[in-house]
DNA sequence: GAAGATTGAGAGCTCAATCTTT
DNA sequence: AAAGATTGAGCTCTCAATCTTC
């Protein structure tokens, strides 16, 4: 464990930039979303996934980890889609433990409203600030970044500190 | 307004890892700082920019503008570190409406206790899956994306739907 | 009236506890 | 027991309304 070594210049500018875009682009999008659309990035990405999955549907619990929510969270989200007739619970026929969930003719839909919608808008909130000599490279690296973070241990559960355990929320303005 | 066209393959490679880090990032961030150090990721950025100010301290407008929180979230950050006696309130001595957050001696020991724990996060999070070579033109690249991204139009207030108006909470779970 | 700060209400999310089926 | 799903409690955050001072 070395002593944390300061940033360079160069190190500094790109994460003061990493942690700008990572707090301001999603709110950007979601708004975005949820004006053109009547979808929240939440229940967009849901429908999107269902969308490409087979049969259009899947088990609650792979959903979850696919639109990397809590299992809790993703229960009241399809509960709330299914209300609205986007989305159908269906008892699963092999398995009486789990629930699956399907998109339904209206939630295809709706993404199909959606989807032109959220892509003018990533166009217009990144793509189109990047110099399109760049993208494959920049692809490259982010790749690259996206996977290792992927694989470095998840954080849940167990604490180190003493004492009480603060419960897990996160939120991050601009962590520099 | 074109018809929204696709994105070609690097651009959706491209696309799709900005997401998984945009989504993924900040909760690990978040995670070994609370873990490391006892602050959420809120706070050391208060902190940090308290501490960074003159005299350390700043308006509550002002303070939370450039940690990207709303005012009543930084009045109730801030009360709650004030609580915890790391920060104190202080009337402005020209302007009675205003007040002024000011980190105490506390504040800044428990900063100088955060920082190396943040940076060694911040390295082994991302840092370190980036080739050296391409730092600087990764640097080049996302500070454009994070300067546009400021100046393009803040989503708030104004609404396009009929009825009813949407809470602007925002999560993003792998938006793609 | 507008600006600065706070309070009230409510949305989105997570963890821990629970219930059912394997 | 363990896995899948849900419910309860509680945190972070935002918007709208309010109060005070300019």
């Amino acid at each position: 464990m070395a002593p944390a070594k300061q940033l360079s210049p160069a190190e500094e500018t790109l994460w003061r930039a990493t942690m700008r875009i990572v707090t301001v682009l999603p709110s950007h999008l979601h708004v975005d979303l949820v004006r053109g659309a009547g979808l929240t990035a939440s229940e967009y990405t849901t429908l999107l996934h269902l969308s490409e999955a087979p049969n259009r549907e899947a088990r609650m619990t792979d959903l979850a980890r696919s639109i990397g929510l809590s299992a809790s969270r993703t229960t009241r989200l399809v509960d709330d889609l299914q209300r609205r007739g986007l989305v159908t619970k269906v008892a699963s026929s092999s398995d009486a433990r789990s629930t699956r969930a399907r998109t339904t003719t209206n939630g295809m839909a709706k993404l199909r409203i959606a989807r032109p919608i959220h892509l003018e808008s990533v166009r217009h909130r990144v793509l189109e600030h990047i110099d399109a000599s760049s993208v494959e490279q920049l692809a490259d690296a982010l790749s690259t970044v996206a996977r290792d973070l992927e694989s470095s241990s998840r954080p849940r559960k167990q604490w180190v500190s003493p004492g009480a355990t603060p419960p897990t929320v996160v939120s991050m303005s601009k962590l520099i």
